[in-house]
RNA sequence: GCCGGAAUAGCUCAAUUGGUAGAGCAACUGACUUGUAAUCAGUAGGUUGUGGGUUCAAGUCCUAUUUCCGGCACCA
């Protein structure tokens, strides 16, 4: 999909949409005041302050036709320069302007202008020269979106909208939005009875089905196995913690809003876990540990639960509860750069093996500013930004710096995606820790006989295996490749009656091999049964007549193709096992 | 949590200004016995998310509530 902000004629386009935009509202709400309207990835957006009226889906189409009219007009858009002190009294009226006038630093700063028509917005520009270019748009939502994008101020209303150079273009785009939906793990994950949701169990607790947990189970497996051999331990540990253990990590004062209720019982409080680190934290601790044991790497497959904003749930995405690829590497200081590394190879081999293509790197940084939320040590936090950087730079990813993204124990690499509906989010994530093993009071014995505190790396290859299989199912529209399938073959006889048996035997052959393999016995026509199959996106469809039965073949059609071949059975299944470890 | 929208059969949707809740697919039954994306006929399927209210009459109007959807905020 396009994304406008990386081109300039669009990104100027789109701008100008938004005053167009303004405009148009300010036409048909005399009383709308507007704070700011950029440039986003897919469009553009205006927060607009409506007063006591509001704007729903239904009233675009009203604005979308007084934007035509205004751009038919055709008033040239001008620019003005004027002096601080010019526009705080030109916007007197406006607070909105007047706070981001007097916001601008220099009291000799030039502040521009730009007017269209009756029409006259704060703006630095630039546009294009008349609202006449200004044809191909399309308003495509509206939303509530606080001031300042902080929960404590009001709440505007913001219009999206996104425009085009052509036509073409602009259907071309939205017909991507439409189908965009259709990927919807949401959507796929009913439709193919991956995963269901239901009132009485509660809101944001997904429930794998059948299918579904099949393929759970072979990422479980996937990464339990490569971990392995990289010396990864996997342990288990218990759902429900002690509320002091997340008092001595921290978390309990960074999230306790955020985590299900504390539970009192015999005098001790618990609460549902939120995440694993203070279990691991206490495996580590229990026993004495040399620095030639290090580095440790303790693992697990973890449920989790947190009291998500109800807002904030959304399908396998996010969910109340959720398991993590949880693993936290105890290291030492020297270790990190080479633990570090091998985590991100990791992360990328597995990359490699679900053809994910489409992720950007993010160092995630503190808010040097923001002493509520991050630990204040200024040379730990340095010196952690510092090594993890070098790290990414001698590794030669592509990464952006976000400040203000870190844990509130220590910066991280996050691995970001992005779904086909929403927002972004974080797939993998490799975080440096030098806080918390000094909250437990961890130790290692160094080389010298002096104890001291090792380093932690926080990893999640799979952030959650629910969060990563609702991002395959898009990745893959819900045609997974063989070895993730939930059927991988279905064998459908030509005739019930004279070839059901070499069927059976077939079914029998792939079965005991460990195949999952269906076999469509009902009373329908083959190329019902074969619609069915297909829309199923089952990878292997067998169809078995007089001509397999007499000649020991197996007829296959991939899902996919259009053609069907033929192969010997034993080519057959040696094909089968090659695709399969070739994770095709 | 906040702003807005939605909820009708298992699924996708329809039902005029308030006036007998309907269709396709799926399911079930029967016939057909099939060579690569939908064989034909029939049957059944609903307290219109839930609770209150207005009305002679409510899927439709009002109200509360739950869940979902689009964003915002949040995301250890």
């Amino acid at each position: 999909m396009i994304n406008i902000k990386e081109h300039e004629n669009l990104s100027i386009l789109n701008h100008s949409c938004a005053h167009l935009l303004a405009q148009a509202v300010k036409h048909l709400y005399p009383n709308a005041k507007f704070w700011v309207g950029p440039v986003i990835e897919d469009g553009f957006y205006y927060d607009i302050d409506l007063g006591d009226n509001s704007i729903t889906e239904d009233d675009l189409p009203a604005i979308e036709r007084e934007m035509k009219k205004i751009s038919k007009d055709g008033k040239r858009i001008v620019r003005h320069e004027l002096s601080k002190e010019e526009a705080l009294e030109m916007f007197k009226d406006d607070e909105y302007k007047i706070d981001l006038i007097s916001r601008m630093d220099e009291e000799n700063t030039v502040i521009s202008c730009y007017s269209q028509g009756d029409f006259t917005d704060l703006c630095r520009g630039p546009h294009v020269d008349t609202v006449k270019e200004l044809k191909h748009f399309k308003l495509l939502k509206v939303s509530g979106a606080y001031f300042k994008g902080d929960s404590k101020n009001k709440m505007l209303q913001r219009i999206y909208g996104i425009c085009f150079e052509t036509a073409e273009d602009l259907e071309a785009h939205l017909k991507e939005l439409e189908e965009a939906k259709e990927r919807d793990h949401r959507k796929i994950g009913a439709y193919l009875e991956l995963f269901m949701a239901d009132d009485l169990v509660g809101r944001g607790l997904p429930m794998l089905l059948p299918n579904g947990y099949i393929i759970w189970q072979q990422l479980e497996n996937y990464i339990k196995d490569k971990e392995r051999k990289l010396g990864y331990l996997h342990v288990m540990t218990p759902c429900v913690g002690n509320v002091e253990l997340y008092k001595t990590s921290g978390h309990w004062d960074h999230y306790k809003e955020n985590m299900f209720p504390v539970m009192e019982v015999d005098g001790e409080s618990f609460v549902l876990r939120p995440m694993n680190c203070p279990h691991h934290m206490m495996i580590y601790a229990n026993k004495l540990h040399s620095y030639k044991d290090l580095p440790i790497r303790i693992g697990e497959i973890a449920h989790d639960f947190r009291y998500e904003a109800s807002g904030a749930v959304k399908g396998l995405e996010r969910g109340r509860h959720f398991c993590q690829n949880d693993a936290h590497l105890f290291v030492t200081p020297e270790q990190i750069k080479d633990e570090f590394k091998k985590v991100v190879d990791l992360i990328f081999d597995s990359y490699k093996d679900f053809k994910i293509e489409d992720y950007h790197c993010v160092l995630s940084l503190r808010d040097p500013l923001d002493k509520e939320k991050y630990y204040p040590d200024d040379e730990m936090w340095n010196k952690a930004e510092n090594e993890l950087r070098e790290v990414l730079n001698s590794l030669n990813i592509e990464y952006t710096e976000e400040i203000g993204e870190a844990a509130f124990y220590g910066p991280k690499l996050d691995v970001n995606v992005k779904p086909a509906v929403g927002n972004e989010y974080t797939l993998s994530t490799c975080q440096l820790d030098f806080c918390l093993p000094a909250k437990f009071d961890l130790k290692y014995v160094d080389r010298d006989g002096i104890k001291k505190t090792p380093v932690v790396l926080h990893r999640a290859v799979f952030g959650s295996i629910d969060r990563f299989m609702a991002y395959l199912i898009e990745r893959y529209k819900g045609a997974f490749p063989t070895w993730l399938a939930p059927v991988q073959v279905n064998i459908i006889p030509v005739n019930q009656e004279y070839h059901l048996e070499y069927a059976s035997e077939l079914y029998e052959l792939l079965d005991n091999q460990g195949y999952r393999v269906e076999l469509d016995s009902r009373d329908e026509k083959l190329s019902y049964k074969m619609r069915e199959s297909q829309t199923k996106k089952i990878p292997f469809t067998l169809i078995i007549g007089d001509k397999e039965r007499e000649n020991n073949t197996i007829s296959y059609r991939k899902f996919g193709e259009q053609e069907t071949n033929t192969l010997e059975n034993q080519e057959f299944m040696d094909m089968l096992k090659q695709i399969i470890e070739n994770k095709e």
